[in-house]
DNA sequence: TTCCCTGTTATACGTTTGTATAACAAGAGA
DNA sequence: TCTCTTGTTATACAAACGTATAACAGGGAA
């Protein structure tokens, strides 16, 4: 004689709450559990929300996926200009600030890692995802670009703005992974150091 | 009057040959379908081989993965050493070599990003997988600081081979996700560039 | 040619997947 | 206090998932 379950309380919340809680629960998810442990149960679950809800507010999970993307990808960018912005106001002060941000919290992050990671394997399946990576690189190196020649102006940053990003990139990915054979300070220094090797002096 | 099917015919392979055949078909599926679209039943449909096959030389789906890290994790280093043999005999010219070997066939390569890719979202919640990793870079890490000593012996070059290889990476990264703002010739000279400009003249 | 081992296929099972649907109830407006 | 909209839950469904099992047949050994 099962007694009947009695329907579990919820609460309404406004429209945009809960979109940015399912896509923070997306992140979540993507980060703890991967590509291959995220599903909308999952994400539905860690949002404290019933399944069928996330169809409510996105057309699928590959639809709340790609604005996660774009959200992650917003808080990265307003995270770097954060920190360009409480350096010293000297341009020199100003592009250190932007280069090595990437070695300190929020955005050397393990988690942030993990979610950028499956963002990038997506690429190559899904086209809303790989035109969200061009616009967020592009962003990125312009904004370099103007950094570099406040600093130094009058000549073409382009392939030192390409050359600094993958470096910090590439020294991001191994902080990040964890077991990095160097530090973030070294990170940092590293920056510096070539940055300084590589523009007039 | 359903005729019944005849069974397929099959070929009994050797079994390293067999355990081949399925690391390809499994680096296929993760460079073509992303992590998301790797299942047991797509791997051995590519390998063209009945999905029970592979647990009759593997352990399971992950097990297969890090197997299959492992292989590719090979192939790479043989291409890198390849590269470097192929090089003339000089110190410096075996380095560049090394390093830029990154921006050209079969290094830089879209489907060898794929699966790379696959591999890093497995750091997190796979030790196997993390351990391979630690190998592999440390393997990549220590051949560069020793062409880097051939070439200008004596100094400590810890930093310089940190740096190099995250900018490599971060280069290598771009260049394979697509829609570079670059050319593989201009990563090259990049390379070239910083090279010269931080080592001791 | 025959035998026999075992690599291989075929099938089945329980679980989990993404999505569709209908019933319920929260809470604003009257 | 009541009504009504709709955000939310619960349930159901087919398809795909990883794995287990038994029957089949390739092909070397005798």
């Amino acid at each position: 004689m099962q007694a009947k379950e009695p329907r579990a309380q919820f609460h309404r919340a406004p429209a945009d709450e809960r979109r940015l809680a399912l896509i923070d629960a997306c992140a979540a998810t993507l980060a703890r559990k991967g590509v291959h442990g995220t599903s909308v149960r999952e994400i539905c679950a860690t949002a404290g929300v019933s399944p069928g809800l996330l169809r409510h507010y996105f057309s699928g999970i590959d639809d709340l996926v790609a604005d996660t993307y774009g959200a992650i990808g917003a808080q990265v960018q307003a995270a770097l200009n954060d920190a360009v912005e409480a350096a010293d106001p000297t341009p020199e002060a100003r592009l250190i600030a932007y280069l090595t941000a990437s070695f300190a919290p929020p955005i050397a992050d393990a988690d942030l890692l993990s979610t950028w990671l499956a963002f990038w394997s997506l690429t190559r399946t899904d086209a809303k995802i790989a035109r969200l990576h061009d616009e967020i690189y592009a962003e990125n190196r312009i904004t370099l670009e103007r950094l570099l020649d406040a600093h130094v102006p009058g000549s073409d940053h382009r392939l030192t703005a390409i050359a600094l990003t993958a470096l910090v990139d590439g020294l991001w990915l191994e902080l990040s992974l964890g077991n990095a054979p160097f530090t973030p300070d070294e990170a940092t220094a590293l920056a510096e150091r070539w940055l300084a090797a590589l523009l007039p002096s």
